[in-house]
DNA sequence: CTACCGATTGACT
DNA sequence: GTCAATCGGTAGA
């Protein structure tokens, strides 16, 4: 069944969206073939007082999908990799929830081929690294996420792990706002990125 | 036009 | 732990 979280999901706090978002399953639908991860590792960027946050420094043509309604994609741009956020709390407020990892749980042949690894644990640990193996380019940025028909949405866990246990950090890689604790993962996830600074 | 830099990754000490 | 690769957007001459 095609499910996609409602846009009601999205239409909150970062920080809460976030935290709920681990557990649940990303699906990719490409032509024919389906693409399926659980979330296992998120960061939030809010739309007041987070420096490290694309939209701080307000609208410009690469950020625009962030400003988007709640439940839209927005892809940019890090280097040679593509990184996908999920654009959360209402129109015009440009705040998001970056994916950083996911436990692929369908489709892991055409990732595996995607990635050039056959190794299930580096295919979707970092969010460059994701976006290669779910085949997510410039072309999804600002797509709606809350409709039947796109080819990427979240939706809800078939199996019921509701005694996920979340740890927090630090987020990773920026040079802003580096002290607020808004990285979250699954404890005792192997799928998550390698830890660095934190 | 050039210079600079970042929400990264992979290779290496 | 360190470091370079060499993308795309932005700022400034």
């Amino acid at each position: 069944m095609i499910n996609p979280l409602p846009r009601s999901f999205y239409d909150r706090d970062p920080n809460l969206v976030a935290q709920d978002l681990l557990g649940k399953v990303l699906v990719r639908n490409i032509n024919k073939k389906i693409l399926k991860g659980v979330i296992v590792e998120v960061e939030a960027y809010l739309s007041l007082g987070d420096e490290a946050a694309h939209g701080f420094k307000g609208k410009n043509q690469r950020n625009q999908s962030l400003y988007k309604e709640a439940g839209h994609a927005y892809v940019h741009s890090m280097r040679h990799h593509f990184l996908l956020d999920l654009v959360t709390e209402g129109v015009n407020v440009p705040s998001s929830v970056l994916i950083r990892a996911v436990q692929p749980i369908d489709g892991i042949s055409v990732m595996k081929k995607s990635r050039g690894t056959d190794v299930v644990e580096n295919l979707a640990n970092g969010p460059g690294k994701f976006c290669v193996a779910f085949n997510i380019d410039k072309t999804l940025d600002g797509i709606d996420m809350t409709t039947p028909l796109s080819s990427l949405y979240v939706t809800e866990s078939e199996n019921l792990e509701k005694n996920i246990r979340i740890a927090t950090s630090k987020r990773i890689g920026i040079s802003r706002s580096q002290d607020m604790l808004l990285r979250f993962w699954i404890k005792e996830n192997p799928f998550v990125s390698r830890k660095r600074k934190i």
